[in-house]
DNA sequence: GGAGAAGCATAGCTTTCCTATGTATTGTTG
DNA sequence: CAACAATACATAGGAAAGCTATGCTTCTCC
């Protein structure tokens, strides 16, 4: 409850990129050119919901679409210079927000977040039994 | 980041009750009747968001409207007892989907992430300069 | 008692998500 | 190697969740 309240805190503070293509963007950013599904996946939404947020994303210009040379049904999504920047501008955002309120935290409640963020790291790389590979 | 995809990880595994309507229910468990307008301050979303948010949930029977006797403008909200139910059954769905993955981690980091709530709770309850009460 | 403020509702729109289904390619197999 | 299943995506249609602008009551305060 605590991580969504905060969450749902800081992302009313970045007014420049819709939610969904901060995500994009940001997933795109630390996989390079990733087909739809496999994004789909990394961001736990359907497929069609990825394939229509692409599209979105490729008129607004800041994403790109290759064909996949390994597999013609298949195509490779990545950031453009202007997503690139779009994304940087709207990350600058977020952290100058954080960092407004951190500012008002004693330096040990900063240090346990941190540690906090290592094991939620840790989380979401996790294998929950059940779950296919 | 991490308290974003966390947050998304585990309301992919709720599926009994929407994400707005858990926020809301959640809300009314804690404060009690409350108005509309509060309660969109709280959730920090539009008044209108809110007005429709809780016209869904009264149809839905989780949530009731009594007129506020201090000023017939307003009008109090609180859950239903089926509104209460629902909240428990989702909380609890909430609570088995997130143990099963702090049950895989050393009950150091469990500690660790427990001290962080305590901070980003503080974080929570802080008011940013440029806020108006 | 009248003007402005406060509390909600409505209208009209956008974004984000879903399931179901269709199409084209790839793999697999008898 | 032809047929069938599986995979990768797109499209259609709809629901949920959010916004601003605006209008209607009811308070509040001079």
């Amino acid at each position: 409850m605590a991580a969504a309240r905060l969450t749902r805190l800081a992302s009313r503070d970045v007014s420049s990129l819709p939610h969904a293509a901060m995500r994009l963007m940001g997933r795109l950013d630390e996989l390079g050119p990733t087909r739809i599904s496999d994004l789909a996946k990394a961001d736990r939404c359907s497929q069609p919901t990825m394939s229509n947020l692409v599209q979105r994303q490729e008129e607004n210009g800041w994403v790109r679409r290759e064909p996949d040379p390994a597999d013609s049904r298949a195509s490779l999504i990545s950031l453009t210079d202007a997503g690139r920047a779009e994304l940087d501008q709207a990350r600058h955002e977020a952290g100058a927000a954080i960092a407004a309120r951190l500012s008002q935290l004693p330096a040990s409640d900063v240090a346990t977040l941190q540690a906090a963020v290592t094991v939620m790291r840790s989380i979401l790389t996790q294998r929950v039994e059940g779950e296919r590979p």
